[in-house]
DNA sequence: AATAATCAGAAACAAAACATACAGATGGAT
DNA sequence: ATCCATCTGTATGTTTTGTTTCTGATTATT
């Protein structure tokens, strides 16, 4: 038995893990996915679970200062010791180390807040229905933003850009915009992003691409743009933040699941259709992919 | 021994107290005494632990219903298992009217499991650090993002250029590069971030910035881009989605943080500073004229 | 007190777990 | 495109663990 070091077995693993190999990370990460339960078992067992070879658990553990798998093993169960004899687990805080006023605590717990309450207000009916505008082939789409939306609209408008064609992200500066609403024709969808301190030429651009006949799509937050007078579809997102900041986290979040939702309605989950967008990426692969 | 008794091993080793003999029963109450980190070690240690021989405590598991003392041990697992993470992986439905096989549960799930797991991994010292680095005023700050995450980093200039001077967002033509190389001054910061699908260009620009004396702030997914070995700071997150694209949630969770805590940084949290802020955002309604 | 029955540890054995060496594979550098 | 460094799994050897057998010891019973 080594002395006693003041880091827990995950700490360590934590401290080390910039030194680590891509599989020794691997395995790192199925370590501390449900730790400490995933490291009880034997080291085949261990290996197993993260689909990596036994040798290379004994590699990671000495490279986290070990001297041996059963060293790894007894320093764990010590620390098992401590942390299940005391009171009620604190397994639940976000970070440890960190005091409960500390930002990246608050801000989680905001974001827990936000997810909540806004994912409890969404219709099903809506983003379904928004899945299916984004997903048909025989219209449109365009994109807009705000001054602090604009990177937003620049995320949805990179990956539909990918899984369909005829998607357009209007440019930031307004003076171009009179020719986006050129090109917007009857039956084309425009997805706004519009959060608090909504803005002017939003409202009008909108205003005037539903004159065209064009539907409109809103995310906005949980007060409501006025743009939403002219939307057929809207998510009212909560962005509320420990902050003079908005926070845009549950804005992503529908954004990402409407991407996933469009991405298996238009090429489905096949996985012949996941090789094929792998092999758009092939371009700029620089690592081995992983699954 | 396939099926699954209701009963806890400990319970099964009362219940069969009665039909114990003298050494065997040693062995149970030792096993009690501190259940059950006391039976995590192997046989031998048990055995001498409990003072008894090995054989001893065949007998004994195989008398309270086990097969062996590696069937006794793995049902502690599982049953530690439970005892433990029951509590943490039970969250209440997201919204009550979708099913749970609906794309927003199974992506709310999914974004939680990432944030949990990413937070844990998380060094507030890390946090603390990239903080102070992006607030202070004595250096500049250049950021630069790939093929999906130039959003990301879009959106993090679009909220630090407000609150600071000095900040810069490497275009998305990579041609351009070196002359924003040729911008870097040493102990200027680098933001950087790479996700999965690694890309070369961004592989290559950090590597020329840090030998230009740049400090570099790297976010990248749970396996680490190779970008890592030029950075001073790295944050760790997970990105796993139930699409076949990757969540750059905790990313932006982690982005929004930062950005709260530089703006406490610089400006405080006193009234007199947020007032000045709303003021800043006031001018851009200015631009409604422009449209 | 003698005998039978049970019990517990020692010894021997089988089966893993753990560690090491090595070679093919992979990615970066020139 | 080729070489070099690094990484990672296979194969192999060594130790430890888990199991069985068996003998000495203990206790109960007559």
């Amino acid at each position: 038995m080594v002395e006693k070091t003041p880091f827990t077995v995950a700490e360590r693993i934590r401290n080390h893990f910039e030194g680590l190999t891509r599989t020794e990370r691997q395995l790192a990460n199925t370590m501390l996915e449900n730790y400490p339960m995933s490291c009880l078992g034997s080291i085949t067992a261990i290996a197993s679970a993260s689909e990596v070879s036994a040798p290379t658990v004994v590699r990671m553990v000495k490279k986290i200062g070990f001297c041996g798998f059963p060293d790894f093993q007894s320093s764990l169960h010590s620390e098992l010791e401590e942390t299940i004899s005391s009171p009620i687990t604190k397994y639940d805080r976000w970070s440890d180390n960190a005091p409960d006023e500390h930002m990246l605590n608050r801000f989680a717990d905001a974001a827990m807040q936000n997810m909540r309450q806004s994912l409890k207000h969404i219709d099903p009916a809506t983003f379904d229905a928004v899945t299916r505008l984004l997903s048909q082939a025989d219209h449109d789409i365009h994109i807009v933003g705000g001054r602090i939306t604009r990177s937003l609209a620049d995320y949805l408008f990179t990956h539909l850009q990918v899984m369909r064609k005829g998607v357009t992200c209007v440019a930031s500066n307004s003076n171009t915009w009179p020719h986006y609403l050129l090109n917007m024709a009857p039956g084309d969808v425009l997805v706004v992003f519009d959060i608090r301190r909504y803005e002017h030429n939003i409202h009008h651009f909108t205003k005037m691409a539903k004159a065209r006949g064009v539907q409109v799509v809103l995310f906005t937050d949980q007060w409501g743009s006025p743009v939403g007078q002219y939307a057929d579809h809207v998510f009212n997102l909560r962005i509320e933040a420990p902050s003079a900041w908005d926070s845009s986290l549950v804005i992503v979040l529908v954004m990402e699941a409407l991407i996933a939702a469009v991405q298996a309605e238009i090429w489905g989950d096949s996985k012949e259709r996941m090789k094929e967008l792998e092999t758009l990426f092939d371009d700029t692969k620089l690592f081995k992919k992983f699954f």
